[in-house]
DNA sequence: TCGTGAACGATACATTATATCATTTATAGC
DNA sequence: GCTATAAATGATATAATGTATCGTTCACGA
């Protein structure tokens, strides 16, 4: 996950625009502002980074009301994802494509560089887990799991 | 996971006074207190939920710094543990038996009562959790996961 | 008994999140 | 275009959570 160079932020705003109309939602200048923070950012950010993000880049300022209002409505869009282990936001990694969030999501979080990948559940995770669960009586419900690990490049950075 | 009565509390505290000792530390009166409080807690507690929990059962309120350092404390100890995806502590559920946490642990949350079962990793877990992030190049560190769903007795009592 | 470091108390402050109401803006119907 | 309506935002206050710092007390060993 780089930073996004600014054509492709561009068509990453268009597609979450037609996205919110498809959802009889409007992607406001505000809600634009916030998501493409999030677009530019290499890393989750929390509500106040997100709130500096756009406070640097813009003329404006930004009350914090805004961004936590603002953050919650693209996370109903599925534009942005809430990491809950850190308590940060991302913006989805599908928003060009047709990905519709129907499989379970989850994120790989990189502890060297602080980098995110969003991952599709794979069937076999999906048995383990509800297998281990079940062992315990426990009947799992859909969720996302938030992975610590370290990505390729820094793997190679390291070895 | 039900509210422990006294004499089991007791016990407990017993065993995690010898587990302090052994790593040359002390529980002392304010760590058995917050300790004391999550052992009797049915569900996480958050830092200041584990506050005031404390202040309602003694007569000398505790200072919140105090709370935040001995939790710190009694984590690094294993005698409690930290879910990341609510910020809330639960005690250890194996305090009294001889378990070292060898095995990565994981945490499954009731949806519908907010207990908390702590569980082992299985070996298929582990794998299918390491196949699915590298086939992302991610290679996983440890970590615990929070998985949420139904516990048995809620599941028998929906249905 | 005294020195030492760990634990605690106390205070201030920083950060993060929410509640509330006024104002502005977009939209649809006329 | 004009107006009623709801959505979105601005503005302010306040609550909740977490950290920094320093002085004091306490346990423990020499
Ligand atoms: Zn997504
Ligand atoms: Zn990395
Ligand atoms: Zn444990
Ligand atoms: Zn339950």
């Amino acid at each position: 996950m780089v930073q996004l160079k600014q054509f492709q932020c561009d068509a990453l705003l268009r597609a979450a625009e037609a996205a919110c109309v498809e959802n009889g939602a409007r992607l406001t200048h505000r809600r634009r502002q916030v998501l493409s923070a999030l677009m530019q950012s290499p890393n989750p950010l929390s509500a106040y980074e997100v709130l500096d993000s756009c406070n640097r880049s813009a003329a404006t300022s930004m009350p914090a009301m805004s961004v936590y209002r603002i953050l919650d409505f693209l996370e109903q869009q599925s534009l942005v994802h809430r990491l809950a282990s850190s308590n940060k936001y991302v913006s989805c990694s599908h928003i060009a494509c047709d990905h519709k969030h129907f499989q379970k999501t989850h994120f790989l979080l990189c502890e060297a560089c602080s980098s995110v990948e969003e991952v599709d559940a794979t069937e076999e995770a999906n048995q383990a887990l509800d297998h281990m669960a079940s062992a315990a009586g426990f009947k799992l419900t859909s969720q996302q799991f938030e992975l610590s690990g370290i990505c390729t490049t820094c793997q190679n950075n390291a070895g």
